[in-house]
DNA sequence: TTAAAAAATGACAGCGCTGTCAATTGTTAA
DNA sequence: TTAACAATTGACAGCGCTGTCATTTTTTAA
């Protein structure tokens, strides 16, 4: 049968409170006494049972994870990450999809949290992006860790873990003005989303730093969709676009529009790279699967909501304050769907 | 804060033990007591505190999924579907994403889900079809279901939702039939998958049952991947082979294999669906975002996951037998990768 | 009508842990 | 050396529920 605090106390000849203690890192404990126990933990092989441990305590060890589901493979990185930081700090993930647009979604989503206990909470966009969200969960004084788009913390609600769309973006931008070009379209995704305007920055970013004039027929608002893409590109390639007028590069703002830019480039007979080249961001899965392959930016995405959720059980142990943050800048990856200027 | 079981009792004037008996749907509760707890449940909100609950019970209320990650979106549908169920029916969900691959993988799980005591488990493919793994568990006395492939349960180890890729696949080769095809190339999944065996199945009894001979050079061995994809369709599209041996149409094993026989395609400058067509099967997001857009097979997954948890929870009350079984059969989507046979 | 059997209900211990607070041990300064 | 204090440890109640078994109520049969 499995071991419990019990075992363990007999077995070292201490009390299970001190087992407890040991057990939660409290201070207070001799180190010699830590020693002892810890060795009969892994002799015993004890875990603590979160049942019994929630139960008791008037702490929680339950983390929730709330998300949409924008694209499935970013969910189950950011979800294998929250776990593997969770198991190993003795958390339980409560997992919580929900649908961002959904009219009564804020009171929904506090209402879940509160009745399962959770201790804190793993955001990523768009609920990251939703401080009056934020918010409100903070004020239940249950602790937020958010993913979200940027260089520095919009405010001091909660941790951020921040993904430098801009320095990215403006990578990917230079990558194609080493490559020669100089008319460079944008083709944005929705708007409420920072990732869409931070990465805008960075292209304009990289433009000015370069000294290429910013056309405005060049920017085209969307969404982050396949049809946008589509859109987009047929717009700034129609026919009646003078070849001045016309772009020979083309910044997508995902993967998405990307392939869907390349679907549109097909129906035109416009050949890539030769005659236009097209740069994605975020190196999904399918990126590997257009025809051709797909330039584009790639992040840890695991690694990422390993941190942030590291990041959360430190506060929630109060080791560690709202004012942590950390940083990912997304890398560059060259593939087949950017090439030299002809 | 939150109501717990001695303020439903409290308030209709019955022991907690009785509450408590309401909640769990067990016998000798008449009626009438029945209701008036019910009716005290509803106004109070009560949920039962799983973590007591838990650990009060030598029974069991969490469910694990324990996965392979082999295409994300399939894992997320998968994962809404059992949590819904969960949910519904008061059991808590735990997460468990492994590698297959791994060389003691199975002795890893089956610690897992000891340590955690889980009721049962919802295993879907590799790990579904794999007998001595599914026997292990039920031999710890954990509940088991299987999500697989095929028409009829292959043993009574634990009930099955089966998924009937074969008259799926049989579906869409008559596609092709009717589509004027009779040279119509397979190419294959992976040979351990058990879809892989019953896609080929369907595709052999459409030729047949249209009295089409089959060539067996027309049959390519691979994976499910875009390379296995990308091979294959070169292989069976090479210039050496005559225009009397090259199939008209390509009936892929999934949609990353078609996607990857399209990118051939696009290799060897051949027009789909002109001068071939290609179907997939799946359904993934990315099939309507290929070029063309491919024709495939749909499975509603989060469906087919909901109620193979329902039929897990049955059986963990006892209340079924491992011969439930229940059956869907993916839907044709026809698009535009298919096409008349010119 | 009454005894026996069956059904419904309740009292209470205890699951494995943590929080509180008291008891013990060790340390410091006078 | 000793009082005063700090650090360490332990005893015990109780978190919200279920399992066991005793008690009460209802039903059935004689």
């Amino acid at each position: 049968m499995k071991a419990t605090i019990n075992d363990v106390a007999k077995l070292c000849g201490v009390s299970i409170k001190t087992v407890s203690r040991v057990m939660n890192s409290e201070p207070s404990v001799r180190q010699l006494t830590r020693e002892k126990v810890q060795a009969a933990v892994k002799e015993l092989n004890y875990q603590p049972n979160l049942a019994a441990r929630n139960l008791a305590s008037t702490k929680s060890f339950t983390i929730a994870y709330v998300y949409d589901n924008p694209n499935a493979y970013y969910i189950i990185d950011m979800q294998e990450g929250i776990l593997s930081a969770c198991r190993q700090q003795g958390f339980e993930l409560l997992i919580n999809p929900c649908d961002s647009q959904q009219e009564n979604i804020t009171e929904e989503i506090i209402n879940t949290i509160k009745q399962a206990r959770v201790a804190g909470v793993v955001l990523t966009p768009p609920f990251s992006e939703r401080p009056e969200f934020v918010k409100r969960i903070t004020e239940l004084d249950i602790k937020v860790v958010r993913i979200m788009s940027g260089d520095v913390a919009p405010d001091e609600l909660s941790p951020c873990v921040m993904v430098n769309d801009r320095d990215a973006a403006q990578t990917i931008t230079q990558h194609l003005i080493d490559l020669g070009h100089k008319k460079i379209a944008f083709i944005a995704g929705g708007a409420e989303h920072m990732s869409t305007i931070e990465r805008y920055k960075g292209y304009r970013r990289a433009l000015k730093s370069n000294d290429i004039d910013f056309n405005k027929n060049w920017l085209i608002e969307g969404e982050y969709s396949f049809e946008s893409g589509v859109n987009g590109a047929k717009q700034l390639m129609a026919e009646e676009v003078t070849q001045l007028e016309r772009p020979t590069a083309i910044f997508s703002c995902n993967d998405e529009i990307a392939a869907g830019a390349l679907f549109a480039a097909r129906l035109m007979n416009i050949k890539i790279p030769e005659q236009l080249s097209i740069a994605g961001f975020e190196n999904s899965p399918f990126s590997r699967q257009t025809w051709p392959k797909l330039t584009t930016a790639n992040q840890p995405n695991k690694q990422i909501a390993n941190d942030a959720t590291s990041l959360l059980i430190s506060q929630i142990r109060k080791q560690k304050t709202n004012h942590e943050i950390s940083q990912y800048v997304p890398q560059l990856v060259v593939r087949d769907s950017t090439g030299q200027q002809a």
